[in-house]
DNA sequence: CTGTGGGCAACGTGCCGACAA
DNA sequence: TTGTCGGCACGTTGCCCACAG
């Protein structure tokens, strides 16, 4: 009921857990659509998960540009067998520069579906022991579990929610305590074991439109599956995202990429509207103003103020007139943590900048939209654009 | 005490633990050597680990031959942290074919040090239930854990053994039951449930020259570890096998690849004089009957018995003239596992051809010593052999 | 010689309300 | 409102030997 099969077979998960997982930040692209592809992006992704940088320096690939435009031919959903981490399979069909129009015709944007009703708490020393069960927060127990009869007493149910692997799991859910509290107890432990799960994880219930009750796991930050990839070198795997790519870009025939959406520092596959949208709406400027959204350690969404101070190219020598990372930037609040120093132009929220601060920059982009024929010329110049 | 750290300042385990866990089958180049290196074998462990082969063709790369004659820069012993699966990664800098004179000096042949007092046990139900502790085989506890005092009664004593990841396990040992056995109780079941050791799953025990217990894990051939690789897609991995060879070749820069002994098919770092040996000291005919050594399930050797049925190129479309795996041949027992059905010359025996079944080659190699110059000459041939 | 099972004690698991933050 | 604790019952773990293959 929860998972459907894709073309090849292969199960995708439930969409909704599977973005519940993944956090609100997350967004793919719909199937069909036109995607930008990144390879620094992806080859970050990769440097993240393995721990280790490449060694050796990699070559340039001749038919690799820093950026590939494709159609998103697949997408499929996916979750770890061992830590239920949640990532996605992408299959991309590079779009030759002769295909100009294949550019120009419009997406359709089909929003990723946000889970209706759904509540994530941070597991605590107490919901993980031994001793006893999961204390559930009022107000979610209320908004996403049945309701209870409280004529009984004391008023409790049994719960079946369902994982992102299609399992499903018992729970005794009461309703007990001096003062009077939400529980769960009988088949929770073994959850915990089976997951194992800590203090600091977070455990997810969602309500889906059926009333079925489904389930998923996010895995605190610090214990980031150390992936010992005993399979492939770090250095063979560089140049396999690299070489995969460069050789489908070559052929115009599909590859294959995992997104790793809680590994990975930045999203790489981006929308082409979105991308262009940002490339000629956005006139950047140095000390240009801006807010970028963040997720919380509560899964919440803030938006940070930063101020750009430098605009250049991250690897000039390996990928000279890259858009990716292409801005440095400075935060208005230092935080402890390894905020991102570099940003790419699609990241972030232009805000008018202080008029004492900066005067505003001399060419303002005309912001009517766009007929046709103009947005045609505009492609034109995407397609040669060297900053 | 029982590892050392390589140059690159990882850690390299114990090299007698090691090689117990790998089986006494498998055999590390000794560093400063010359090897070759076979892409088709590396490919095949990639698709073993994976569990799947490549969707799209993977383009030659030309500058990567069948066989690539490597100097064995380095080697550094390794256990997955999960699993405490075996694996090496090698270090392999690409001989130019110019550098003639470096395939010609000798190779001092180090034999890896094989464990001189160890056993290895596949547990049983009963070893792994949460009923009870670990029966020990009374031959091998008298081999060896220390003497106990058996004076008193019940004789007992505390072991301390160290594991892969140099972690100390302790376990009580008593001799006891009736009739007498030796048991380890007090600490089993942790070790057990830690290891998340299965009935079928192997345990050996160590003591090394310095009377030190050491410990390690065979896992049962059934829970091969699938690697989920939410990182890389397979062809990319196949893709980066090859370019990373390819671009080691070109640049003559070293390149590093993990040799997993339990997972992969077949050796794909041959030592070059084992090669060279095989290729002209072998003359195969079609008919022609050899032995060649497997593993039992208790960590025996067994030799079976075979005839050549076919010589000829595995792949001779992406691989042609390639010595990997090109002797089809069958197999005197049928088994019912996934006995090869493909090998390399180099990992047969020849055996006398019973005169009756086939007439004897036509043109016998010489097998008196070889000279340098004709060493030379055939050194010749074989940078130059086509088959 | 060693795998399994019954017996039994000790320990850990897990459900409960009492506090207090 | 909810995290942690003491109390307590009961189920599991784990050590012992008896058997038998």
């Amino acid at each position: 009921v929860s998972s459907t099969m894709d073309p090849g077979g292969r199960r995708s998960l439930n969409s909704e857990l599977w973005h519940a997982c993944a956090g609100s930040l997350v967004s793919l692209p719909p199937v069909g659509s036109r995607v930008v592809y990144f390879p620094q992006g992806h080859i970050e992704q990769v440097a993240a998960s393995t721990q280790k940088e490449a060694d050796v320096p990699i070559p340039n690939y001749p038919s690799l540009p820093s950026r590939l435009f494709c159609l998103l031919d697949n997408v499929s959903l996916h979750a770890d067998h061992e830590t239920d981490e949640v990532y996605a399979q992408m299959t991309l069909l590079p779009i030759q520069n002769s295909e100009k129009e294949a550019l120009l015709a419009p997406d359709s944007v089909i929003p990723n579906k946000q889970p209706s009703e759904y509540f994530c708490k941070t597991l605590t020393a107490s919901d993980t022991s031994t001793h006893g069960g999961f204390s559930i927060p009022r107000r979610a127990a209320e908004k996403v579990f049945p309701p209870l009869d409280f004529t009984k007493s004391p008023p409790a149910q049994e719960l079946v929610a369902r994982d992102l692997h299609d399992q499903d799991w018992h729970f005794r859910h009461i309703y007990r305590g001096q003062p009077r509290r939400h529980l769960l107890t009988t088949g929770w432990s073994v959850f915990v074991s089976i997951k194992r799960l800590q203090a600091g994880d977070s455990v997810l219930f969602i309500r889906d439109d059926k009333d079925h009750l489904l389930l998923g796991i996010r895995r605190a930050n610090r214990q980031q599956s150390v992936m010992p990839s005993s399979v492939l070198s770090s250095d063979s795997m560089h140049f396999g995202v690299l070489a995969a790519a460069s050789h489908a870009a070559a052929t115009s025939s599909r590859f294959k990429i995992f997104y790793n959406p809680r590994q990975s520092p930045s999203e790489f596959v981006i929308p082409l509207a979105k991308y262009q949208k940002a490339l000629y709406n956005t006139q950047v400027t140095l000390g240009m103003r801006f807010r970028m959204a963040f997720e919380t350690e509560e899964s919440n969404v803030r938006k940070y103020m930063g101020t750009i101070t430098c605009i250049g190219d991250l690897d000039p020598a390996r990928w000279p007139k890259s858009d990716w990372r292409s801005l440095k930037v400075g935060w208005d609040e230092s935080i402890a943590g390894d905020r991102q120093l570099r940003v790419s132009l699609w990241e972030i929220e232009p805000t008018p900048t202080p008029f004492l601060l900066c005067p505003p920059p001399v060419a303002l982009r005309s912001k009517r939209p766009r007929g046709m024929q103009e947005e045609e010329d505009a492609l034109e110049m995407l397609m040669k654009k060297s900053h």
